[in-house]
DNA sequence: GATGAATGAGCGTTCATTCAT
DNA sequence: TATGAATGAACGCTCATTCAT
């Protein structure tokens, strides 16, 4: 079994190249969104980012923990995506549809529920803590506003918690599409209205 | 653990007990649904049943077999009840409720489209393609009644595939709650009342 | 797993049809010649005799012991048309001619030894003492009617046991040759003729 | 017997020892001769190489491979020697007597055609042709040499790659041969001598 | 900083065999 | 006579992890 065997000790960094560490994080989230915590060995990972396991390790303590700093830099992007077009002055209306299109046209479909979910059974407490907290923090982002919103009237008053996960849920919904309905929706707009329109409807009951 | 060793050969039949088959079938989706394909081994599945993982193979071919069972017999069975539910002369509103109510008070969470994703890479064409049936089976109970409702003017003109979507979609927005906010709904039925109603507001809504 | 359920209790026997003893048997040493003992698994033979498993363990203890009898019958029938083409009143060239090709007309290549060197590893020692009887009388045969050639001087004298291990040697020659080279012998009387004029030859020089 | 618990990791490397590789292939090859493809398990080799399964799998791939490997090696050091003793001044007679005392005396006993058989199931088309490749090598070398005794006269004219085939498989004869007829072949060299003696006649006569 | 070599545990699957019916 | 249900032991293979270099 043949082996590419690599240069010994520390590679001359070519030009604009992302620092190893980097790139073990930033592709190994794209392949845990893809495929899912079980579905990722960390010698795919390895492959995908030309190093060898031992690399991998030598950044990462453990897969848990890759996985783990994985979907916390992930939900903090997301996070502050959505602090950024929440901080404009469009209406909240308009700043949820911006919301809604960005997580539609991110190329992997991201369900970070159910995510987590399958990845918790091998994580550690800790770790388990560290990922709701970054969650909890993308959560509270959209639940202020909206509290914000119903405090200013613009929307009548709700438990914006829950209208929060409710939101953020509803995104999931292509998901659950099969191909033929998926082309449907001939752009991201149109679904991405849809969706906003139906949500915007159900906020706006009393309850 | 320590290991009960069974006799060798065909058991001596006892009266009043689940014909194996059922059993495996019964827990195999129990566990399926707590953690996941990837994560529940045919061991494991072995395990709980009392039984070895050859006996298992006894009855399920495969374990990628095994899965499709399980999810099409409960895919049918949700359906089923569905089904019940809106055979009834009650207001599509207050069936919606019963429905969702059934969900929630379901033990395991079930969010089938996470749930095939992660197990479909494992799965033949003609699995996926038995599953998709059932899906789509539960599906369309809902979209008919959705577009029966329109029809009628029960409620607005709107998709009723996309709506039907959502409705599965939003039972699943528990899975996204953490402990302390999954408290502060003292009963299932607060919850299942607060997700119909911003639901129905939702459809409310011309679009 | 829908399985076909045969009916319990004693099949009506079907005109003509073989009993099942000797159904079981037949199947299995075609299927032995044609992959070798270790590949031939019990699930294959009851399968490609229409019978459960546990009907061939009921006529044959072990998986041992079938391919026992079922070798030591064949070579029993190779051993009886051996002795019947040595029987006639043809020289013994002619005589070995027809015996080579009768057998490279069998459909399945037989080389017992290499066989049955792959299976004595599983075999009890009775059990190989058995099938080298039946293959020393096999060889015997062919030993006595070249040891008789000798003593007539029909050919010169030469050590008759090694001279009949040759010739049955020399008969799988066939088994080391690629398609191709096969394809260049349009008959198999052609290549029997070739083997015997080569075999002929050798035993004619002194040694 | 006593699993020697060996620390994890990468083992210090001690002075002239075989490289773990060689160990494998070198180990592989003798099983597999002595026992066939499907009766020897990767942990099998692994045991007596006083390794993991794991690392086996480190250096092969699949169990087809290592076995690939395994043949090809040995066909082509079989060949070399084959090559050398033919490319020597003395008479091809002399040279065919030194290549059987070779493959006679060799621990195992080779028999490349009938092992071929029971792992073609096995393999990959690639590996078969690579072993076909090897194997004809083999052939080559010998029928060459035959070809051109032929046309310098030193033997009859005579299909020299049947001829060829002939001698190799005439080598496995000792493979049939009971314990009691082995011994009265005292040394190696007389039973070379025979099968050698009759060969060589075989090659005399015209055809 | 990065690698090559090795492990132990587990996984999906198969198989010979057993036993009550 | 023949079957259905079950077992225990292997097998080929993968994977997360460890450690010397």
């Amino acid at each position: 079994m043949k082996k590419k065997h690599r240069t010994l000790g520390r590679p001359r960094k070519e030009h604009g190249e992302m620092p190893t560490e980097d790139t073990i994080l930033q592709t190994a989230t794209a392949m845990f969104l893809q495929k899912g915590y079980p579905l990722v060995s960390m010698d795919d990972v390895a492959e995908k980012c030309n190093v060898t396991k031992a690399t991998v390790y030598y950044y990462y303590k453990t897969k848990a923990e890759l996985f783990t700093d994985a979907m916390i830099q992930l939900m903090t992007q997301i996070k502050q995506k959505s602090a950024a077009i929440l901080a404009t002055n469009e209406p909240l209306k308009v700043q949820l549809f911006h919301i809604a299109k960005a997580h539609l046209e991110a190329t992997v479909n991201i369900d970070i529920t159910a995510f987590m979910k399958e990845a918790k059974v091998s994580l550690s407490e800790e770790q388990v803590g560290e990922m709701e907290k970054a969650e909890e923090a993308l959560y509270s982002e959209l639940e202020e506003a909206l509290a914000k919103a119903m405090s200013k009237g613009e929307i009548p008053n709700n438990n914006p918690r829950l209208t929060a996960l409710i939101f953020i849920n509803m995104l999931t919904v292509r998901n659950a599409m099969n191909e033929e309905f998926k082309k449907s929706f001939t752009t991201t707009d149109k679904l991405a209205k849809h969706i906003i329109d139906f949500y915007w409807n159900g906020l706006a009951g009393e309850s």
